[in-house]
DNA sequence: TATAATACCTAGAACTTCTAGGGGAGAAAT
DNA sequence: ATTTCTCCCCTAGAAGTTCTAGGTATTATA
């Protein structure tokens, strides 16, 4: 089936985890689809990256889960951001920006 | 010593490099002095991530090498782009931007 | 009632980067 | 002269994240 390789940058994927759930609770299947939504594909989130990531991000105490039920009648597990998810966020919210700048100067750049 | 955290995202460091090798031959110290001087130090070129990726860039034919006597007179191995070195870096550029513009959506975003 | 969609889970492979060293040779400083 | 610094290359193994390629269960839909 081949989708076009649209595979994310490694690093990034706890920073939009994180951004999706600073908006509101949700699950993994759930985020994954926002994700996806969001960027109208251009990145696509991996099941076998995404659940990993959420127990690292529980383990690392910056989200929580708590067993619900989905919209669609579906048993679900709901994650929120905690405080000190949010100061995650931030920090790499600013070393996302700080790197995109930086890479921008270099393909910007002509050396002399 | 802890210099302050400036970590490559992974999967960049590979472009960074086509891309300065793009505007002229060079060796693999000048290369990462020549990317920490661009960025301010805000990307800081790890020796021992840089020549396993310099390796790895020749085996894939990206890039070619050849010793030789740097300005301030000593040995090293300057590098050059090859043709589909050239088309690597076009691709990486692409893909890197359409990245960008995907993750921006998302830390724009505020869900409904 | 078969199939699709929703939702979660996991082991192991693959890959890149970092850590933490090592070495040699020329330049500068003492 | 000898020490120290800078330039320049190199490597093994650890660490970390993501992907592959499966698997399961339940509900909705055709």
């Amino acid at each position: 089936m081949a989708r076009p390789k649209t595979e994310l940058l490694k690093g990034t994927l706890d920073l939009l985890v994180l951004k999706t759930l600073s908006s509101g609770n949700a699950h993994g299947y759930g985020i994954a689809r926002w994700i996806e939504d969001t960027t109208h594909d251009a990145l696509q989130i991996e099941e076998g990256s995404l659940y990993p990531a959420l127990y690292r991000m529980e383990d690392r105490g910056w989200i929580t889960s708590e067993w619900g039920i989905t919209e669609k009648n579906r048993r679900a597990k709901f994650y929120r951001l905690t405080a000190r998810g949010r100061k995650q966020l931030e920090e790499e919210t600013s070393s996302w920006e700080r790197i995109v700048e930086a890479v921008g100067l270099v393909l910007e750049n002509r050396r002399a």
